[in-house]
DNA sequence: AGTGCCGGGAA
DNA sequence: TTCCCGGCACT
């Protein structure tokens, strides 16, 4: 209700303005995206002036009695005054050498402001039971959990495409699943993401690849071009089977093309659940895995990535149970064979979730191991929600596989002996468990 | 006996 | 640094 509204042409500039001024106002560093949006919504006000006023004093209004708002109470005082006060006066009033200079000073605002990193705080208060607004409050605390401020569409340039017909800075709804049982977050990831879509007919869907080779997040948008990206960069000039192994290294992104704040959204949600995350777009200035190439000789086995990587279901993947998005996470050993997570159904018991081998049609045997120790996608979102210990998948709660010692299984219990080269890296190591640390 | 993993050592 | 294992604590 709430938020889609906002996200309409209309109501969308103004919430956008008004965040914009109350961050201004309030003296913290302003989000950038609330600020371009706040100029971008200036420009456009001063472009149509009545309609302007309006719709915001309207809107305003309607904001006020919406609970979820009640904490921007500075921002309508300060946007009243700003706007009513050259609105009384209104736009019309101006020449257009000032319009243009308003123009003109928004584009710097912008300009200086599009790169910087979103570190942001907005101390945005629960909308509340309210209800109006799971995703009302979603709309900024996205911004809020992702460290991936520095996502832009174009990168340093400074250029922010700019979609009119969905200029509403919101970013995606999926923020609020972090709060959710992780196993809903996996699902609800999907789902959202396709929420997201749906709600947004306006912005294409665009794929861009994003190469997983470890600390390397290179996001190019064609899959030649990540081929080669690959073939060059990691897997060198090799043999047939280097060139046919490109395949594995990377994985293709739905992102929206358009809109830069719903395209790193998802991404960014997925991304603030870790650690020093950061979402690599081939677009942007310096992408941290460009400068940043892993020697041949490490490449069989490396599987620290620098951060979490963001991938859609590739052919790597694909049989991810219910994540849409793997996340890769730092291993203290390296940790995990490439194996993906099925609930397999044996008979035997509560064997649970059963990582089956099947990466791509490498057998499982100990001496073939795949160039790519990919992380499971079980064992990443075990890793991504370490501080939730407690709640696992479905297939996995299910069995109370909770046994004296420690809590968790260990790959040994978990694998068996007999599937030793499923352990954990650490476990194999005889070191402590990295897949299911208690 | 089985398991988890620390500490240490070899490569 | 990576990998492995003896050995201990614990169940």
């Amino acid at each position: 209700m709430g938020p889609e509204d906002r996200a309409g042409p209309g109501p969308g500039r103004t919430i956008a303005c008004q965040s914009g001024l109350q961050a201004c106002v309030s003296g913290t560093r302003p989000d950038t995206q609330q600020t371009l949006a706040y100029a971008q919504s200036c420009i456009q006000a001063e472009k149509e002036p009545g309609h302007h006023k309006n719709k915001t004093s309207d809107h305003l209004q309607q904001l006020e009695t919406e609970p979820g708002w009640s904490n921007l109470t500075v921002a309508p005082t300060v946007h009243l005054s700003n706007v009513s006060a050259t609105g009384e006066t209104p736009y019309s009033f101006r020449s257009p050498e000032s319009v243009e200079m308003d123009e003109i000073m928004a584009a710097m605002v912008l300009t200086s402001l599009s790169c910087n990193p979103v570190v942001q705080s907005p101390p945005q208060t629960d909308p509340g039971p309210g209800g109006s607004s799971s995703s009302s409050s979603s709309s900024s605390s996205a911004d809020m959990e992702c460290g991936g401020g520095e996502l832009s569409d174009s990168g340093s340039s400074g250029y922010w495409s700019w979609d009119h017909g969905n200029a509403s800075p919101t970013p995606s709804p999926s923020v609020t699943e972090m709060d959710s049982s992780p196993d809903e977050g996996l699902h609800m990831d999907l789902e959202h993401g396709e929420e997201l879509n749906a709600k947004k007919p306006k912005s294409s869907l665009r794929g861009v690849y994003k190469c997983l080779w470890p600390s390397c997040g290179k996001v190019l948008t064609s899959s030649v071009g990540i081929k080669r990206h690959i073939r060059v960069l990691h897997l060198g000039s090799g043999s047939d089977q280097t060139q046919r192994e490109e395949d594995f290294y990377y994985t293709k992104i739905s992102c929206e093309a358009v809109d830069t704040s719903s395209t790193s959204a998802p991404s960014q949600q997925a991304l603030g659940q870790g650690s020093s995350s950061h979402l690599i777009w081939a677009s942007c200035g310096s992408p941290p895995g460009s400068g940043l190439q892993i020697p041949p000789a490490h490449r069989p086995r490396s599987n620290s990535s620098s951060g979490l990587v963001l991938t859609r279901p590739s052919p790597l993947s694909q049989s991810a149970p219910s994540s849409f998005w793997q996340i890769h996470s730092e291993h203290l050993y390296q940790a995990c064979s490439p194996i993906q997570v099925s609930v397999v159904p044996r008979s035997q018991g509560c064997q649970g979730w059963t990582p089956s081998t099947s990466f791509s049609g490498h057998s499982n045997t100990p001496l073939v191991k795949p160039r790519c120790r990919s992380v499971s996608v079980g064992e990443q979102w075990l890793q991504q929600n370490r501080l939730q210990p407690m709640s696992v998948s479905p297939s996995r709660t299910h069995c109370s596989f909770r046994k004296g010692r420690g809590e968790a299984k260990k790959c040994r219990k978990v694998y068996g002996v007999e599937r030793k080269d499923q352990w954990c890296t650490a476990c194999r190591w005889k070191k402590a468990c990295q897949r299911f640390p208690d």
